[in-house]
DNA sequence: TACTAATCCTAACGTTCGTTAGCAAAGAAA
DNA sequence: TTTCTTTGCTAACGAACGTTAGGATTAGTA
């Protein structure tokens, strides 16, 4: 394992992800982060203004990625809805695998932002949603999905994708891609052996 | 709103149960709890024995209600697994839109459990999930279902539902059945038109 | 009437929390 | 050489934490 030169403050950062993801942001302490880095508690706050602004630099970036991988995903025109639905559900396991730990704080502990951090980064997240329900109405407009409720369709889309960093290991038996492929294949085609 | 005649440690399970959900277990502090209940927090100890203890209850109680519906559901053995799965679906359905704020809490403060509780737990849940994988293996080996991995069918299926407390608010414009039967359709036709 | 169980209070315990102040060492930049 | 930045320490702050002890009140039961 190459410790790189990561600064210290990004060290801090990445050791805060992963404790935040398996005990929760409010169950751990500077104390306990700080024994993580082999310092004292007192001394992180040479590197940061406060706790929560761990959480907020977080949930923020992650949100930033989320949407760069949309975009570019959703972009083509000439595409029809359905493959770049496709695509976008791609992207999104991408940015899920790539940073397990992140992902899941940024999908569990957002709620101990306060506000305005919190309502901020709800507003963001809707409209993150809207982009797959508005790729998703699109697609049933055109006749390409079948979805009566292209809202309750993105909601259960997402939910499924999102529950991928309680369960995924890095250097599991699935790889990234594979494991987007077989999600995209499960969502989009179902579970019923239909007569075709 | 009728208060009903609930004990007062029932009373103190419920409180303790929404504010569990909605600020987490590890935020959510004795004294707040009690302030729920018009109470001081010295007093909640004539009822319970520790904070622990309200969680390991919510947690135990909704492990055994899901256990109930899921045998239940898929008991009759003279049908078919596609049947039984979405009988199965539906019942998982049915408990988490019943019992939201007890759900959400089993679904994610379950970690601050203390063992031995906590790996009690995660092994009922892992049970759980096995009697989906095994119904979903049966319908594959039938040839009812298609799911060339029934352990991420299973994964992925058990996800798209377990969201449903994130988003799900009594008295909206679903109704609970309605919700089981959408969802069960979703999963299991997908989402994209085939010829047929 | 006396006893019991349920309910809640005040006051405090020891601990841990996030955070700050003040100081020190070390290396880079001037 | 001086200065600045980075990094870290010790010691402590006031606040909040879960929990307990001991006593009071009330309502139902014997």
């Amino acid at each position: 394992m190459e410790t790189a030169q990561l600064s210290r403050k990004d060290q801090i950062d990445q050791t805060a992800t992963a404790l935040f993801r398996t005990r929760g942001f409010a169950a751990t302490s500077m104390r306990e982060l700080a024994a993580a880095l082999g310092m004292e508690a007192g001394s992180i706050y040479s590197h940061i203004r406060s706790k929560e602004e761990l959480l907020h630099r977080i949930c923020f970036r992650l949100a930033e990625e989320f949407f760069a991988g949309f975009d570019q995903a959703s972009a083509d025109d000439a595409l029809p809805a359905a493959p770049r639905l496709r695509r976008a559900v791609e992207s999104h396991v991408r940015v899920l695998t790539t940073d397990v730990a992140a992902s899941a704080v940024f999908l569990h502990e957002w709620r101990h932002l306060s506000e305005p951090a919190r309502t901020e980064f709800l507003a963001l997240r809707e409209r993150y949603e809207a982009g797959f329900r508005e790729l998703i109405a699109e697609g049933a407009a055109a006749g390409e999905l079948y979805a009566p409720d292209p809202a309750f369709a993105a909601l259960t889309l997402l939910a499924s994708l999102n529950w991928l960093p309680s369960w995924y290991r890095p250097g599991g038996s699935f790889t990234p891609p594979d494991i987007a492929h077989r999600l995209a294949n499960q969502l989009l085609f179902g579970l019923e052996v239909r007569g075709n």
